[in-house]
DNA sequence: CCGTATCCTTAGAGATACTG
DNA sequence: CAGTATCTCTAAGGATACGG
């Protein structure tokens, strides 16, 4: 059995699982891979979110130390949301979904002409 | 854009976490990467999951071609899931997520004498 | 043994409006 | 700019009982 955050777990694989399993953090995630985020670039970049779900999950992504908020004194404000070193880890696990996910595809799925890589679920 | 099991994705992450983002599919997948198992093995290991939540995820699993269910016409009934070649694929990522649970536990959790892996989120 | 059929409760997330 | 505060909707999943 672990315990972290307050929640009990009976495998490692359920604890990722848990930092992930919803339909945005994954997202978040990736764009802070690329680079250090303002919320506001967050929200530019993850357009389909809303601005309460986004601060919502950059709350819980930080209360499970994946991310780190960083608020400049100034005005207007600005807060930087950046990866902590167990959110860098997160790589290679991305990676592999992304392996994964490409021979699904051309396995299962027909392919779009495409923008970008925005990591969402589908709409259901 | 991709379109797989009638959902529209732009990335081909989004279309992994699709496979497993609720509370049961991974473990189900886990479960069967030891061997395959009938309805009742899967029910047994897998404790905590209901008759008819098992039931569902197995019928979605199988829609997405992450599983095989194959009758035997016998009383009593038999059924036997097993992994297709796309499900037996996502192997590496499940033990990549196995190292990062290892890892994310050493640095933020605590352990308690485990039984065995199971494979579920926490409780909410 | 392997499921279905109902009913019910909750949590995730959208829409919208407001604030230091 | 970076958030809160409400309100509402929906779907995932639990409890329980029944069926081929």
């Amino acid at each position: 059995m672990y315990q972290v955050n307050d929640k009990e777990f009976n495998c490692s694989i359920s604890v990722t699982l848990d930092i992930f399993n919803d339909r945005w953090k994954l997202s978040i995630i990736w764009h802070l891979l690329d680079s250090d985020k303002r919320f506001k670039e967050l929200h530019n970049e993850i357009d389909e979110i809303t601005q309460k779900t986004l601060t919502v999950k950059l709350k819980e992504l930080e209360k499970k130390n994946i991310i780190n908020r960083e608020v400049f004194a100034q005005v207007p404000p600005k807060v930087v949301y950046s990866l902590t070193d167990a959110g860098r880890r997160l790589k290679p696990v991305l990676d592999d979904m992304f392996t994964w996910g490409v021979g699904y595809v051309e396995e299962f799925g027909k392919i779009t002409p495409n923008v970008q890589c925005k990591i969402k679920e589908g709409k259901k």
